[in-house]
This record gives C-alpha cells, sequence and structure tokens, in this order.
DNA sequence: CGGCCTATTGAATTTCTTCAAATAGTGTGG
DNA sequence: CCACACTATTTGAAGAAATTCAATAGGCCG
C-alpha cells in the first residue's frame, strides 16, 4: 500500500506547508529528534511512506500554533523549539498545563476539537501531520499506534505529577520542582545545564506553577539567599546546592 | 490465530482471578460496560477472542488494587463501584488524581511500574489483563489501539482541566466544579443526580481538590447557606439552584 | 538618554490552613 | 433497644502563606 497525504486545507503558523518531504528522499531518516518522536517505531520502509505525508511548519517566537475549541486538523511532533501548552478561565486565570520540547508531540485530541492553547515559546519548527491520517497510520503500523498510546501515558503522567504538585506544595517546592525539572529535560537533550536557560518569563512560570509572578520572583530571591541558586541573569539560572534543591523539590 | 492468555502470576486483592471467562462463553457481550470500555471496538469474534485473556478481580471497600512503584503486571477495566486514584508525598501528603467509574480503564504505564495508587471507594469488580497481553493485543487488534489511545487522550484532557482547578480556583469554584463534574458523570452512568450520592469522603474531596477538609466543609456550608445546595446527608447532596452551580464552576 | 517592559521589593489584605473543640453519625456490646 | 465508643464532619479562632496593590529597579531598544 502507498499512503497518501490527506489535503485538509491551510494550517495555521506562517509557514506552514512546506514540503521538506517531496524534495529531500530521506528526510526523516535524518531527523534530529526521530529516535525520541513517535515515529521511532518505525523500520526504514515504513519510515520513507510515513514521509510522505508530513509537512514541515515553522512559528515565530510568541506565534499561536492553535488554540482551545479550534478544530484538530493536525498534530504535530516538536523539531525545535518550545511551545506553551494552556488552559484558561473565562475571566483570564491561566493555567500552564506543559511545555512541550524536540521530539514530544502535541495536538491529538480525543475528540474533534484542540483541548487547549499551544503557543511558540521561541522559533519553532514542527513537523506536521493531518489529523485525517492518523486512522490509517494506525491500521498501517500498528507499533506506531503502540508507540504513541506509550508517549500519551508518559504525558498523563507527567500531568499527574504535576496535579500533586499544584495541589500539595508550597512556592518552594513548587519552583524548586520546576528547577529541577527543567534541568533534566535540559539534560536529556544535551543542553548546557550549568548556566541553565529558562526559555519562559515569570509570568510563564508562575501560571505554570499555579501562582503569581511576584511570589515567583520572592521564592527565586529566597533560594538566592540561601546560596542555593544564583541569577546572573533574569532568564539564567546557576544550581549552587543540586542536594537542596532536590530536598526541596520532593517535598 | 488464538490468543492464549499470559501467566502472570498472583493479582492483587482478595478475589483475583476468578475465571468467569472460561466457565461462561459470550460473557463479555453481556458485559454491561462493554459499550463504554475500551473493548467496544471489537466486533463479536474479536470478543470471543478477547474473552479469554481476562479474568475478574474483586475488591472490597478501601482495598488497595495497586500502589505507586509496583511492577505493573496487569491493567483493569472497572465494572463496577469506583476507585480513587492518586500519588503522595514522602511527608504523606496527597493529591487525588482522579476516580475511576465503570467503563473506564486504569493501570496502563508507559514504564514497567505503576505511577499512581490504586484504592476501592466501594465494593469494587475489574475486568483484568495481563500487561504481557497488551502488545499481542494491540497487534491483533488495531482497532484496540486506537480505542486505547483515544481514551487515554480523554483521560489527559481531564487531567489538564483538572491542573486548571488546581493551580487557579478557589475554594468555591474549586467545590462547585466537582459536585458539577459528578452530576455529569452520575448523569453519564444512569445513576440518580437529584440526590446526588458522594460516594467519597471529605478528606478525599479535600485532597481531589487540593483542599482541607475544614475547608472543603467550610464551601459546602456556605453553597447551603447560599441556597445553591441542600445536604439532607453528609453523603447526599441535592442541588437546588444548578445555574448558579455551574455559574461557579466554570470560574 | 528616555521610554517601555519585565522583574523585584514592600506593605496591606485575603484566603486558606492549622489547631482546637463541639456535634452528628455509625456501629457494637450489653 | 439503648448506652457507649469511635469516627467523620462541622464550626470557631488564630495564624501563615500567598495574593493584591503599589512602587522601585533593571534591561533593552529606539
Amino acid at each position: 500500500m502507498n499512503l497518501t497525504r490527506a489535503d485538509d486545507g491551510p494550517s495555521p503558523g506562517l509557514n506552514c506547508g512546506r514540503r521538506n518531504s517531496s524534495s529531500s528522499v530521506g528526510f526523516c531518516r535524518k531527523c534530529a529528534v526521530q529516535t525520541r518522536a513517535f515515529c521511532a517505531a518505525l523500520d526504514d520502509a515504513a519510515l520513507a511512506q510515513l514521509e510522505q505525508l508530513h509537512t514541515i511548519c515553522d512559528l515565530a517566537d510568541e506565534e499561536n500554533l492553535f488554540t482551545e475549541g479550534d478544530p484538530a486538523a493536525a498534530f504535530f511532533t516538536v523539531l525545535k523549539g518550545a511551545l506553551r501548552l494552556s488552559k484558561s478561565l473565562p475571566d483570564g486565570r491561566r493555567q500552564i498545563t506543559g511545555f512541550a520540547l524536540p521530539g514530544e508531540f502535541i495536538g491529538l485530541a480525543a475528540e474533534q476539537l484542540y483541548v487547549h492553547n499551544a503557543d511558540a515559546l521561541t522559533d519553532v519548527s514542527l513537523c506536521r501531520f493531518s489529523i485525517l491520517d492518523l486512522e490509517r497510520i494506525g491500521e498501517e503500523f500498528p507499533k506506531m499506534n503502540s508507540r504513541l498510546l506509550a508517549m500519551t501515558n508518559s504525558s498523563l503522567s507527567l500531568a499527574q505529577d504535576h496535579m500533586l504538585l499544584l495541589g500539595r506544595m508550597n512556592a518552594l517546592e513548587k519552583t524548586a520542582n520546576f528547577l529541577c525539572g527543567l534541568i533534566d529535560r535540559a539534560a536529556a537533550a544535551d543542553q548546557p545545564t550549568d548556566p541553565l536557560a529558562l526559555p519562559m518569563c515569570r509570568a510563564d512560570i508562575a501560571d505554570y506553577l499555579g501562582l503569581t509572578i511576584e511570589t515567583v520572583s520572592r521564592t527565586f530571591t529566597r533560594l538566592k539567599v540561601d546560596k542555593i541558586i544564583s541569577l546572573p541573569e533574569h532568564n539564567r539560572v546557576r544550581v549552587n546546592d543540586t542536594a537542596a534543591l532536590l530536598r526541596l523539590a520532593e517535598g
């Protein structure tokens, strides 16, 4: 069988729909995140077929990829950059439910509508698949469905960890946990951790931890005063006492 | 192909391992939750095969099904009753991440270990599958994997809603949201909603909402004083002003 | 250099928690 | 069937943590 790409109309994002796939055969095999993404389950032959279905999609800093309630036309693998996933209450209060990093996929919804907002935190590059192709992909490549399931389960587990944080940790523990999580993920992506980069602003951190920006700021200051971290720049953290930070992060 | 059941040793729970399947052919087709459970994706022939793999498992009130960190040997569909899913910090602070009701499945972990605790809230009856069979089930019945994926995505969406609640709602909104959610689920399961049953105690509600039992109690009292609800019994709620409750629940 | 945005700091206030006590409900043994 | 004990729930008062409002400091860009 030869899979052909479903045409599902225009995509969000300025640069969505570029077709790297058709111009460069073997694109997927050279993909930087291929070993971590959901397509890691596939062998070369299957990968070559899947390659026909994807498009590349670029977003600038702060650009919106999709919004809660939008028809869910596509799902994405993050190739480069980071996105912010969030939900909001009618009056504007916002909860960031997670940050999507390279290798992770976003946009799979149980129903036909996206369940949260996705916004670019940095310049972002995405690998896009039509949701119309998902069912066929699943039937053609059962391994892929298993992998999607495993990755979704892993997101669910992270979500549950985060519920514990939101419901039962204090500001200091939340912040320490956030920093430890960032360090782990930076390390996993072979990015520097000693001066750890904070790709998001205080408001994003606050909305991720269920705090206000003032409380986040005060908590950073407290960690600084206690000599557990230092802040060479607003968006850069140096951890002086990893053990102490971990102790706080565990509750 | 004929699927045979993987033997993975003893199961938790007093009455685990009863083999209804072998004694009554067509058991699955008569199952009360079959249309809602993950096996709803299967046709009769596939269902008959799957039937060979399951065992029935009963738990008494407050009994533990599995604990965070246990080897994940099996996953379950709730047939009857309700379970409490929770995670805890080392010092005992607990967050209930959800309640599992009939038709839902629990125990699927991305890694080999369970990621949370599951305890019976009432007497519970479960349909048990060995995790060893999962991979084969997925390959044999691709539709089943799609359905598992959709159901997991739906759990993930609920988890994200709950993060918004935990991080950004106040006690009144949290409680109203909790009650509205219970009403919806009771209605979906064709259970009475006017005197709505609360199968869990105040401590469980508190740990679900990220509050203390005292705050939950005070909030119930406040809703009562405002004539939005009444409490004929501690475990029974009557909603007098659904519109007001919904308004609060939305934030 | 000035303006603008983000982050930090301070003071007052609110919400929720903690600690303590009273009340209601439930089950048990006599 | 009742008294008693035990537990769950409610209520009250004091305290703590985080928020809100307000002002200041630090960066960045034109």
